[in-house]
DNA sequence: CTAAGACCTCC
DNA sequence: GAGGTCTTA
């Protein structure tokens, strides 16, 4: 049976770059609900499927490391001729208990050893620096945000590494048609059934089925709205199929990725025609897969985080959040944080998150204690009043 | 432009 | 109700 790769297991054939958890935080960045692709299968190890190829990705702090499993046809890259179809990490791993790995480097000989041709090496190399936006220096950005707005200096003290995926413009706006009026967790089992039932298997490993995204056309027979109903779709089921078959009627094969090329408010315009995408869902896909960076998606917890953390005033005495609204906050945080505004928000929204709590509430101890220090030394030089209890922001919780 | 209601399911 | 969208008034 094949196994999800582990480092400890040995890094041998794993591979890896240079990468700072400054630029790039993997359970933030990969749980943040911008990809419902991706799991832990491993302490900080994630697993998931990226340019047609199933991925485990872990990092020590200044290291990216990744292992990619081989599958049906990939292999075919190297001299044409098709080699094995099972996948498994190097080196057999035993389990023991729980998490803990036992190291163990033998070779294995009911298989071929895993030839990584540098052609291969070097594009799967590209590929992750592509899906990462790499080249985009994130440290830098936080320290222009941070500057122009307090708020966010001091939320990005602990959500270091948010990073915008650069993701399949497909896989993306399929997936995020699935969202209205749905939660993280739901939205994940959703995708992966979606993938399991009319994505092409990629490979197996501890049981999991791997599968990668479903090709347009899949989407868009008329069998498929049927077919997501059964899987839990609800309403969506339909939106899914009709704005594949609209894809495939009214545009040529490559239109959707054609999108990179246009400006911003052209290509949300152009995905608002399809079915089921109304604003928030266009501005998802033009900020995670299109290369628009300044576009905010505006649902209502970001409208709640404008309200309760800059005092905005837009949309004050709304009932509901209007495409007005809409643009209005979209803005507002373009306004505040400049032509990686979409970036930016994805911090805040990340730090909102219920599952992230802990992580804040870890954090609000640590200033407490550090105002209290400050509060101390300055009550001992000036002998005077008591420390002041420090103001803790109450804050609300999405999801 | 804005405000309701409906839409599927699951927790 | 949940990280909306569509339709109708």
């Amino acid at each position: 049976m094949s196994q999800h790769a582990l480092l400890s297991a040995g890094a041998k054939s794993w591979r890896s770059l240079a990468c700072l958890r400054t630029e790039l935080r993997l359970d933030l960045t990969l749980g943040c609900g911008q990809t419902f692709r991706w799991r832990e299968t491993g302490e900080g190890h994630w697993t998931g499927v990226m340019g047609g190829r199933v991925w485990t990705l872990t990092q020590t702090d200044d290291t990216l490391w990744y292992y990619t499993y081989s599958t049906p046809g990939s292999e075919g890259e190297m001299n044409g001729r098709k080699r094995r179809v099972g996948a498994r990490p190097h080196g057999p791993v035993k389990k023991a208990k729980g998490m803990i790995m036992v190291k163990e480097e033998e070779p294995t000989e009911d298989q071929e050893p895993k030839v990584m041709t540098p052609e291969r090496d070097i594009k799967e190399e590209e590929t992750l620096k592509d899906y990462f936006q790499l080249n985009v220096k994130l440290a830098d950005l936080y320290r222009e945000w941070g500057t122009a707005d307090q708020h966010f200096k001091r939320i990005a003290q602990t959500f270091t590494g948010v990073r915008m995926l650069r993701q399949d413009p497909t896989e993306c706006l399929f997936s995020f048609i699935c969202t209205s009026n749905n939660h993280i967790s739901r939205i994940q089992g959703m995708v992966e059934r979606l993938c399991h039932t009319l994505g092409p298997p990629l490979c197996q490993l501890d049981g999991t089925s791997y599968h990668d995204f479903p090709p347009l056309q899949a989407l868009a027979d008329s069998s498929v709205e049927a077919c997501l109903r059964n899987l839990g779709f609800g309403y969506r089921a339909r939106f899914l199929q009709q704005s594949a078959r609209q894809i495939v009627d009214t545009h040529d094969s490559r239109w959707l990725d054609s999108l990179r090329g246009v400006p911003y408010f052209q290509a949300r315009d152009a995905l608002r025609t399809l079915p089921g995408v109304g604003l928030k869902v266009a501005d998802c896909v033009c900020l995670m897969s299109l290369d628009k960076a300044c576009a905010v998606p505006v649902d209502t917890h970001v409208w709640q985080i404008a309200q309760r953390d800059y005092r905005c005033g837009v949309g004050k005495g709304q009932k509901s959040l209007t495409d007005k609204v809409h643009r209005d906050i979209g803005d507002f945080f373009r306004q505040l944080w400049g032509p990686y505004a979409g970036w930016a928000h994805s911090v805040l929204f990340c730090s909102d998150l219920k599952k992230f709590q802990k992580l804040k509430e870890t954090a609000v101890k640590k200033e407490e204690v550090a105002e209290v220090k400050i509060t101390s030394e300055k009550t001992a030089k000036k002998s005077g009043r008591g420390a002041s209890v420090p103001r803790v922001k109450r804050e609300a919780v999405a999801e």
